[in-house]
DNA sequence: GCCGTTTTCGGCCCGACTGTTTTCAGTCG
């Protein structure tokens, strides 16, 4: 059973729960958490370099007591403290943390004084009005507990980037039309790209906050108002999405912008390099002393603490803070420098739209050639091409290069990698191509190692070029199959294979974190969109946000280049020779 | 539990909001 670092993380975070209920030294539990962030965060694979036995590098926030916990965790699966911790306290009561309104200790009164161990426990016990009796809580705080498990116990509790997107437009616009509003931004997670966004937080610069708070509760959409103060304000759409709604002073929207983007992490960094300078950073501004130095941008913010702008993509303390400390930011690859696509669909598979109005719709986003990469025949039911009609498609494109202008149309398929690893079309038809993309659809179960090897033989393929979706993952739906990435990663570039960054809203796939192990190792990416219709070449911009995320550079990215420079790129992995 | 241009001990980010507290603790972001 291999260990990922995802699973290294959830065994800190479990320990720092169960610490805080316990109520130990609160750094202590904070040590945990960081060194969880550290993990999950982190490009390497942590198992991988200790079953190597190589010395593990030094991360920031792991010392010499945590880099032997994840040693220990990697050869056991699991820890002598944790295992001693859920002695001392019933299994699952850490759920019970993740409940709006209840800290470490309401948690512990719950359970102490109630015997309260899960959440439906939980809800039973509000519903017969035992919590209120408790110290500290009343009736208020019951029925607030009682809602929150509900939501709990039937919402997921995050919202795909693009999903959220839906809702954050119209909600800017709505709040931008408000008398006296002056700017309005929506920040967090959300301008972070990240893939998911857990509640949307709005930031806004009014004249007369009040009138503000008043607008903003009375969205449409809004189905509850969870809290209401002066200046600060958090209500629930109907949709389940919260949220957040924070007016401001323009002389401090700089410092406001700052704190509500987050991530924490990363602001928790910027204060204590601001600490340490003898400065006080919060909302309100920079400050030292009683005297406010800088706020109004957040160009100012940074610089108060000494570094340059930090695009908000890599705001996660992830070493952005290092490197801009070195002048080393990496120059973030944009929408703009996309050339073109190399992976859609048309209505001959499973897209809704003809090879001509793709190529115009690609001409209309500025590319240069698109190319048409349908379903090979495995795909049944996306009505995938066998040789044949692929041959027929060929002759097609050729026709259509001919007869339109400004964009060349690439010919290319999908190519289904079979259980074995073996490619779902002759290499007599796939020699005919310009491009190959191959992907995983089927067999999303085998085990580590049949995965690994299956896709590894694929790359091997000398007419392969771009593994598309990587690993496989549907947000909120599936979970990655179970691949060594590092291995994938460092075939790839030997070969010269191109790692898809899938734009999909669903896919998104390579993630943030496999891009940055993608630049690390020095392999391209190609970011395509996957389109299965013309407007889904919009989804490239999420795309662009995990790429930037993953600190790709437009030099990272294959189709960034002119049309000739990608051609002798594809060609020259098809003569066998190996990228640099 | 980590960490070091106030260093090997003594710190560890900062402020708003809520409900129950009768002056503030707990929680959140």
């Amino acid at each position: 059973m291999p260990v990922h670092n995802a699973d290294i993380a959830g065994v800190f975070d479990e320990i720092a729960d169960l610490l805080e209920i316990q109520e130990a030294n609160p750094f202590r539990v904070r040590a945990y958490r960081n060194a969880a962030r550290t993990v999950e965060n982190l490009s390497l694979e942590l198992a991988g370099a200790v079953g190597s036995g190589q010395r593990l590098p030094k991360l920031p926030g792991i010392g010499a007591d945590l880099a032997a916990k994840i040693e220990e965790i990697v050869r056991t699966g699991t820890c002598g403290l944790l295992v001693r911790l859920r002695k001392e306290l019933p299994a699952g009561v850490t759920e019970l943390l993740r409940v709006p309104g209840l800290g470490p200790k309401r948690v512990k009164a719950l359970y102490r004084d109630l015997a309260v161990k899960t959440l439906p426990q939980l809800l039973r016990a509000a519903e017969q009005g035992r919590v209120r009796e408790l110290q500290g809580f009343g009736p208020a705080r019951e029925t607030q507990i009682a809602d929150a498990v509900k939501r709990q116990l039937s919402k997921a509790r995050r919202f795909k980037l693009a999903v959220a997107t839906q809702y954050a437009r119209p909600f800017a616009d709505y709040l931008r039309g408000v008398r006296g509003v002056d700017r309005v931004e929506v920040a967090g997670s959300y301008r972070r790209m990240r893939d998911t966004v857990g509640d949307l937080d709005i930031l806004v610069t009014a004249k007369a906050a009040e009138a503000v708070m008043t607008r903003f509760a009375a969205y449409p959409e809004v189905a509850e108002t969870l809290a209401k103060g002066e200046t600060r304000a958090s209500v629930l759409l109907r949709s389940g999405l919260q949220v957040d709604l924070r007016v401001v002073d323009p002389d401090c929207f700089g410092a406001a912008l700052h704190y509500f983007t987050g991530s924490k992490a990363h602001n928790v960094a910027v204060r204590r390099m601001a600490q340490r300078k003898g400065l006080k950073i919060s909302e309100y501004g920079v400050f030292r002393g009683s005297r406010r130095i800088a706020g109004e941008t957040e160009e100012s913010v940074y610089a108060a603490v000494g570094l340059p702008w930090i695009a908000p993509e890599l705001r996660e303390d992830r070493g952005e803070l290092e490197a801009a400390a070195r002048g080393e930011l990496p120059k973030l690859v944009e929408l703009g420098d996309l050339t073109g696509d190399l992976h859609v669909h048309t209505k001959a598979s499973d897209g809704h739209d003809t090879v001509r109005d793709m190529a115009l719709a690609a001409k209309a986003h500025g590319f240069a050639y698109l190319a048409i990469t349908d379903h090979s025949q495995q795909q049944r039911v996306a009505h995938g091409l066998d040789a044949t009609r692929l041959a027929k498609q060929i002759g097609e494109i050729d026709r259509l290069n001919g007869e339109l202008g400004g964009i060349t149309l690439l010919k290319g398929a999908e190519v289904d990698i079979l259980d074995d690893g073996a490619l779902d079309l002759p290499d007599s038809i796939l020699g005919k191509l310009d491009v190959v993309v191959a992907a995983v659809h089927s067999r999303f179960d085998l085990p580590r190692a049949r995965q690994t090897a299956r896709i590894l033989k694929a790359l091997d393929h000398p007419l392969v070029n771009v593994l598309a979706h990587p690993t496989g993952r549907l947000i909120e739906e599936r979970e990655p199959y179970d691949v060594d990435m590092a291995r994938i990663v460092r075939r790839a570039r030997e070969r010269g294979v191109l790692l898809e960054v899938n734009a999909q809203p669903s896919r998104l796939d390579l993630t943030d974190v496999h891009c940055r192990m993608a630049k690390d190792e020095g392999a391209l990416v190609s970011l395509d969109s996957d389109a299965h219709s013309v407007h889904d070449l919009d989804d490239l911009r999420f795309g662009i946000g995990q790429a930037r995320r993953g600190w790709l550079e437009a030099r990272d990215v294959a189709n960034t280049r002119p049309l000739k420079e990608l051609r002798a790129l594809l060609e020259r992995r098809r003569a066998g020779k190996r990228t640099a």
